[in-house]
DNA sequence: ACCATTTGAGACATTAGTGTCTCAAATTAT
DNA sequence: ATAATTTGAGACACTAATGTCTCAAATGGT
């Protein structure tokens, strides 16, 4: 359809996004020129690519998504019991924590990027299922608590990494337990 | 110091208020004509009292801070079990949920915001010790991250009644279940 | 070494929001 | 009723960011 003029470079796509992940982590609200400039390319080369602000948060919604489903599909393997699956999850999802951490703020409507949120939401409401199966989680919890409780973990699994109190791996175990067990000291 | 010319009004100052915590928590980056329209009040007079957009939120942020803590101090009595002091907090906080929840992200650098925000955080790890007193909560769970679920909780609360699948009180319940014990099917 | 194409730098127009000001109208106190 | 004062509406200047454009320079493929 459109014979767009320009192609863009694989190194300046990579340096274009990976440098607005880090940026928008750290601040939600930054600028085209601060993303840019950290990018080392020029603002007209990032206009170039990404049209609008907004083509540039969903591509990288986009991409984290995908990443992130990625991430988890590779870690998990049909069968497991459910607690390891969970667990699984976590420990896949929690060393990525600092790349999504700015989608919950800055709420992409692109259909895309919700369509991999459902997913992902989607894929939780089973394991959830399941871990009610297997006696993990009492079947009188409604189930999007449970999700709700999840993904509130993983939040607080990374700040608690980016704080440097807790690893990666004392993070996803300490998510498990006080998931299914709560932090009540053991009998 | 300053002769300022103009006195608020009781009934501006409460609408004016009042209308920008409401938008405000619809959308953190409201602008000031939507929130003096929503005041009913022209966008002049907000400036007038508010010179600019971060006095207002840090007036807001204050109002709100001192409502919680009020909330909080008033409904736990010394010397009550920890349990139930953790109880009666989520119970006084949730349902104050929507004024406060655009107080994290629009981060306020407010000096007194802060230090409202540093009395809670003292008096939640006082009552975190108070639980591992107890024996409701593990001591070796570093505190931090019992703090950040109590809060996360209250979040997770709020959102629940929000969205209408939880009532306060059952979400209050279900807050203290699901950090004490887990979310384990009883024994 | 050459050619085609991408890139960087900067100029530019546009937009949206902020904060100031003025004056007529509304409100309040007396 | 009257005087004092706050308010609303709109005009205004200012700022910051977005998005477009052009052209010289750098880059990469052959």
């Amino acid at each position: 359809m459109s014979a767009r003029k320009h192609v863009i470079r694989p190194a300046t796509l990579e340096a274009i996004v990976e440098a607005a992940i880090r940026v928008l982590n750290a601040n939600a609200g930054a600028t085209m020129s601060e993303i840019a400039a950290q990018a080392g390319v020029g603002r007209a080369t990032l206009h170039r690519h990404f049209r609008t602000r907004d083509d540039l948060i969903g591509a990288i919604g986009v991409r984290c998504i995908e990443e992130m489903n990625a991430a988890v599909r590779a870690a998990i393997t049909q069968g497991q019991p459910a607690v390891d699956r969970l667990r699984a999850m976590f420990r896949a999802v929690i060393p990525l924590g600092d790349r999504y951490s700015f989608l919950g703020a800055d709420y992409t409507d692109d259909p895309t990027t919700r369509q991999g949120y459902e997913t992902q939401l989607h894929w939780a409401e089973t394991l959830v299922e399941d871990l009610k199966e297997q006696g993990d989680v009492a079947r009188d919890i409604p189930s999007r608590w449970v999700v709700a409780q999840i993904d509130q973990l993983v939040w607080t699994a990374w700040n608690a990494t980016a704080e440097g109190y807790l690893t990666a791996d004392d993070a996803t175990e300490l998510a498990v337990r006080t998931l299914i067990g709560g932090l009540r000291k053991a009998r």
